[in-house]
RNA sequence: UGGGGCGUAGCCAAGCGGUAAGGCAGCGGAUUUUGAUUCCGCCAUUCCCAGGUUCGAUUCCUGGCGCCCCAG
């Protein structure tokens, strides 16, 4: 129980269908400088909120401090992937690690008989255990963040509000007569105050900041920044340079701490080299390509893609759970192409692209590459993103 | 200082007698359980300076100042 409207409405749906309910709300990060913020989860005001509707319904509620683990996973990765010249997830690993993996060997402990959460994705049970669906709330749907969820972890989850819409669920809570039934949602990451995501770098990693040259892909150096931990590929604000056209970051080099800025063009790729898949579906990746429909970000609506089991990884992904924290590798293809696709984000795999559709899982973006570049290249990560992009040298940013 | 050209917001730039386009950058907002993108709004009472002509000048004239190019 986050404290919010959602996970509250969880509790009392389940209580209504005759559950005996333990409400469990996490202690996350250090809530001193969040106190009292609204739009947040798992910090002081919340965990009260938490607390005031398990009194409102009467059950069981337990804080538990998962602050050192927390830290030491979500935190850390996150710092880390910036400072790689990475885009982090953090809402995915702590799903991945803390709430479905922590939070949920606590619940068994407990002798529960399943972990119910408030997120937006539908569970159905299949012939070969649960299936992943998008929420019928296409507008609320967390399918993308949930993507890493193994079939061993599924086996043990409920997600009750799949089926409803925010609308219905906010109504639920009035009808509950839950306190937090008003309360706005949450946005923006949970330990990130103010939406200053590089001071929390900075105090985890301090001199992760580095200046460094923002160079056009062609080669000519147009300025400076201040760390590459203030850009994500993409970017358009932000980087100060003044030009006919507008300049979007397309690639991040930790190792020479550039920032390397291209026309809107140098954005488009086809190609995503993935790892550390999940695998939901029933069969395994063809060698000949499985056809699907992707998300590289959480907004915008699954396209279609061919999947390929990676030439470098296994010749088939496993569809276990097993699959969760291995190696595995795949290659994407984008039939249309996408702009601004950051290595660190995450790639989700729907069976096609409609609004039900079933999450046959996802990866870890490691690389995107455009039509011309060959996602099974064995150059180094980034040196062929810079050397053969489409278009490099062609582009004048002095008018003459 | 022989010839030519130019000086308009942080950058680029249109306008060339009728009361300052546009792009980029920047700022603010909307959208968003990640980062972006995108979208919306704001951003020169003033056109290098000083005079003059005119009902009226960024636009015409004169003189400065400052750049640039070609010749020397």
């Amino acid at each position: 129980m986050s404290g919010g409207v959602d996970s509250s409405v969880v509790a009392a749906l389940l209580q209504q269908q005759g559950c005996d309910v333990i409400g469990v709300t996490l202690q996350l990060y250090d809530h001193g400088e969040a106190v009292g913020r609204r739009g947040t989860c798992c910090a002081g005001q919340d965990i009260y909120d938490a607390r005031r509707v398990a009194d409102r319904l009467g059950i069981a509620h337990y804080v538990l401090d998962y602050e050192q683990r927390f830290r030491a996973t979500v935190m850390q990765s996150f710092v880390d992937s910036y400072a790689a010249g990475r885009t982090p997830i953090p809402c995915v690993v702590c799903n991945q690690q803390i709430k479905f993996h922590e939070l949920l060997a606590t619940a068994r402990e407990l002798e529960a008989d399943t972990l119910a959460t408030g997120h937006y994705i539908e569970l159905r049970p299949g012939p070969m255990g649960p299936e992943l669906y998008r929420a019928c709330d296409r507008e609320r749907d967390q399918s993308y963040f949930l993507f890493a969820t193994t079939r061993a972890q599924l086996e043990w989850l409920s997600f009750p509000l799949g089926g409803y819409s925010k609308a219905e669920v906010r109504d639920l809570a009035h009808s509950f007569r839950l306190p937090v039934a008003d309360k706005s949602d949450s946005q923006d990451i949970c330990f990130v105050p103010q939406g200053r995501y590089t001071s929390v770098i900075e105090r985890l990693k301090p001199g992760a900041a580095e200046a460094g040259d923002i160079v056009h892909v062609d080669g000519r150096v147009l300025g400076r920044h201040a760390g590459i931990i203030n850009y994500t590929i993409g970017q358009r604000r932000g980087l100060g340079i003044p030009g006919p056209r507008p300049l979007f970051v397309v690639r991040l080099d930790a190792a020479k701490r550039q920032v390397v800025v291209g026309p809107r063009e140098s954005l488009h790729a086809h190609w995503i080299t993935l790892r550390n898949v999940n695998w939901l579906a029933d069969e395994p990746i063809s060698r000949g390509g499985t056809t699907v429909a992707v998300r590289v970000r959480s907004t915008s609506p699954p396209q279609p893609a061919t999947l390929f089991p990676s030439a470098d990884g296994p010749t088939e992904v496993a569809s276990s759970g097993a699959s969760n924290g291995t190696n595995n590798a795949v290659r994407v293809l984008l039939h249309d192409g996408e702009y601004g696709v950051a290595a660190g984000q995450a790639c989700v795999f729907y069976a096609d692209a409609t609004d039900r559709a079933r999450v046959l899982g996802g990866g870890w973006i490691e690389r995107a590459l455009s039509r011309s570049e060959r996602a099974d290249a064995t150059a180094a990560p980034g040196d062929e993103t810079s050397r053969s992009l489409p278009h490099a040298g062609s582009e004048v940013i002095e008018g003459g």
